[in-house]
DNA sequence: CGTGCAGTTGAGCAAATTCAACGCTTGTGG
DNA sequence: CCACAAGCGTTGAATTTGCTCAACTGCACG
């Protein structure tokens, strides 16, 4: 169903930012006893409205949340990669959609399941509630950033990628300007402009489209305010 | 320290839209157990990166949690009304600052008093958890309010307040033109300007400057969209 | 080789901000 | 009681930012 040596990896591709031992536990379980399961790009792992039974965890490519508004915009709430856990909205709906970027390998696990767990287990009850609470702050932040200029929400978006995707200053973004606009509530005009001027003051260098180079962290983080 | 009527009549305030039933057992336990505090108008009741020891329940009054960027720019994360618990925000410190907007009324509990109760009763983390998981869509639907026009974002925040603020058709706004500015990321100018403009369209009448007619539900709601 | 998709670039436009002035209310001190 | 300052809100004019619309490029795929 799913081999130890993927899932060690889709682990260890996550350090830091979140800080992992409270973590251990709920992630031994979802990996021990959640079911592999691959989505093609743009495939859909789940729609808003349905029933939230499930919980996920990104084994390997990158996985959107989003929402669309009734006159078409859409929302992206979040890009879930490598070992990051997605779909506790706490209801038993979901209030996004989530789809897949890329080619990505995700473990699935039973709410059900897991509220069983939670039921006799403290710890796993506690370990729900911390990362509804991670969830939170992420979003919490995201409103941070759409209140903030175009160049800034870039510069802000850039340091985050860099962040979680591992590798040095290389950064292969997985998704494309119209996911990263609707991410940062721009237009993919605007996304495409800030690159280029980023690119032209050195912050940073554009091999490819959705290779980014970070040359100047300094700068990028001056822009984030 | 502090009499029962006040509280009944606090949490009898609050209707609809939380719907109560698995916030009962809580409820009571921060009411039996909080101690009752005052705060004046822009009093602090926490600040950022402060420990968050306690959990908090409006009995009366309206509080906002905030966050200042580097450059001055104040963010109004939330505006808390009676029966509304805040402060709960996962981790040991907290992200935002809380102030009183009006003369308020709150129940203080220790978070560790709670923590305890959750270790021996389940039901007591699953509403932890549940809490937390309100939180996080409200930031959620915040977002979506952020990425609206200015219009769009005043009449979600008018229906908003509608729905809280309990009595019909005329709301009694707690909060300044600047507080609602930074609740919806707008300058005061553009909220002015949308409020007379909605005033002139007959959507709303503007008895006062606090004091919100309800024209027209439904032409707010088509701005909303 | 043509078609379609992703990204870039330019020109004009619209929305919201900035800067500035002014009115109204409230509170304070002479 | 009046004068005046301070805070809050409104309004106007100029400016800026990001959006819309449109054209064009490079690239992948049939």
């Amino acid at each position: 169903m799913l081999t130890q040596t993927t899932i060690q990896n889709g682990t260890s591709l996550r350090p830091a930012r979140f800080s992992a031992p409270a973590l251990l536990l709920f992630g031994e379980t979802i990996e021990l006893m959640g079911a592999s399961m691959s989505f093609g790009r743009n495939a859909e792992v789940y729609g808003e409205d349905e029933p939230a039974d499930y919980l996920y965890k990104v084994v390997s490519g990158t996985v959107r949340t989003y929402k669309v508004l009734a006159d078409g915009r859409r929302q992206i709430g979040a890009f879930y990669m490598p070992g990051d856990i997605f779909g506790l909205e706490s209801s038993d709906q979901h209030t996004f959609s989530a789809e897949a970027v890329t080619e990505s390998k995700v473990l699935v696990i039973k709410r059900s399941t897991i509220a069983a767990l939670a039921e006799r287990d403290i710890d796993v009850a506690r370990q729900l509630w911390i990362l509804t609470g991670r969830e939170l702050r992420r979003v919490q932040d995201h409103i941070l950033l759409l209140i903030k200029t175009a160049q800034e929400r870039v510069a802000a978006f850039l340091l985050e990628m860099a962040e979680r995707l591992p590798a040095g200053d290389r950064v292969e973004l997985p998704m494309s300007r119209q996911d990263i606009a609707d991410y940062l509530g721009l237009t993919i005009e605007t996304v495409s402009r800030t690159f280029t001027h980023l690119e032209n003051t050195a912050a940073i260098g554009l091999p490819s489209s959705r290779g980014i180079v970070l040359r100047n962290r300094n700068a990028l983080g001056r822009l984030n305010g």
